[in-house]
DNA sequence: ATGGTTGCAAAGCAA
């Protein structure tokens, strides 16, 4: 009898001042494992206490005061990923994995919060956009030598592919996150070994979104969304796939994050 | 074309 494993990704735009919201998460959808990003808040100061109370025992993380941080919260054993690398030789708390154990064998899962990059697409003018391009680059070239087998890539990448991933695809291609240069870099990387979860379950040609921006009045009028989160899987677990749903509902929750989770169903 | 909002942490930066 195959078992069920429910995976949540979240950029949740700081943990402690949303911690009710895991709740809320975890009561409504019970996910296995949940991974996040833009944590906020420094190792030492961790609510891992009242994450265990909420039934995620097993937890690994690496955040640094104010800015980034990413987090992997499980009820199931887990297992760091050792000495993954610096990217760009920065210390900016982007980057975790653990090994998850199934029914079928051990599985890699990685937890990604991409540089945003800043404002004006143009690595010389902006060095920020350069740290997103080399960020990207950096990562790929790891993964390519590395041939994965077995492994899930989840988090915010910031960037958005495909034209139905932006209210505007033409609107768009100046403003980063949908520039020609980085949706390269993200196509290289994916094709590094990598099928897109959740376009396994919708087309193309449908819009599919997983933010909107906190600058404008009614989102939901708007609806000015961009998907610049994801979940891949190497092309061996694509039989694993069973589901994949955009919680768009939590966009309304009180004092929402910009970032809504992304819920992925396996079998194993 | 511009400005629009939020979080952290205590002014301005990053998103």
């Amino acid at each position: 009898m195959p078992i069920a494993m429910r995976l949540v990704t979240w950029n949740i735009n700081s943990l402690r001042l949303r911690l009710s919201h895991i709740e809320t998460l975890a009561t409504t959808l019970s996910p296995d494992v949940i991974c996040l990003q833009e944590t906020k808040v420094a190792d030492p100061l961790f609510p891992a206490e009242a994450l265990r109370t909420l039934g995620f025992e097993h937890l690994h993380y690496k955040g640094m005061k104010s800015y980034n941080g990413v987090a992997i919260l499980s009820r199931h054993p887990i297992t760091p990923l050792e000495n993954l690398p610096n990217w760009h030789g920065k210390e900016d708390c982007r980057h975790i994995g653990v090994v998850l154990q199934t029914p079928t064998g051990p599985i890699d899962l990685h937890d990604f919060y991409v540089p945003a990059g800043g404002d004006i697409p143009d690595p010389i003018e902006n060095p920020k956009f350069e740290h997103k391009l080399a960020f990207v680059e950096e990562v790929t070239t790891w993964f390519t030598t590395r041939k994965p087998t077995r492994s899930i890539l989840v988090g915010d990448f910031n960037i958005a592919p495909l034209e139905h991933d932006v209210w505007s695809h033409k609107q768009l291609l100046k403003i980063v996150s949908h520039t020609p240069p980085e949706i390269e870099r993200l196509t290289a990387w994916r094709d590094a070994g990598f099928v897109d979860a959740m376009r396994h379950f919708v087309p193309d040609t449908e819009k599919l979104y997983t933010w909107w921006s906190y600058r404008n009045k009614d989102w939901q009028k708007s609806n000015r969304g961009r998907r610049l989160d994801h979940v891949w899987v190497t092309p061996d677990l694509t039989t694993n796939l069973k589901a994949m749903s955009v919680l768009t509902e939590a966009r309304n929750w009180a004092s929402p994050s910009d970032h809504v989770p992304v819920v992925v169903d396996f079998t194993f």
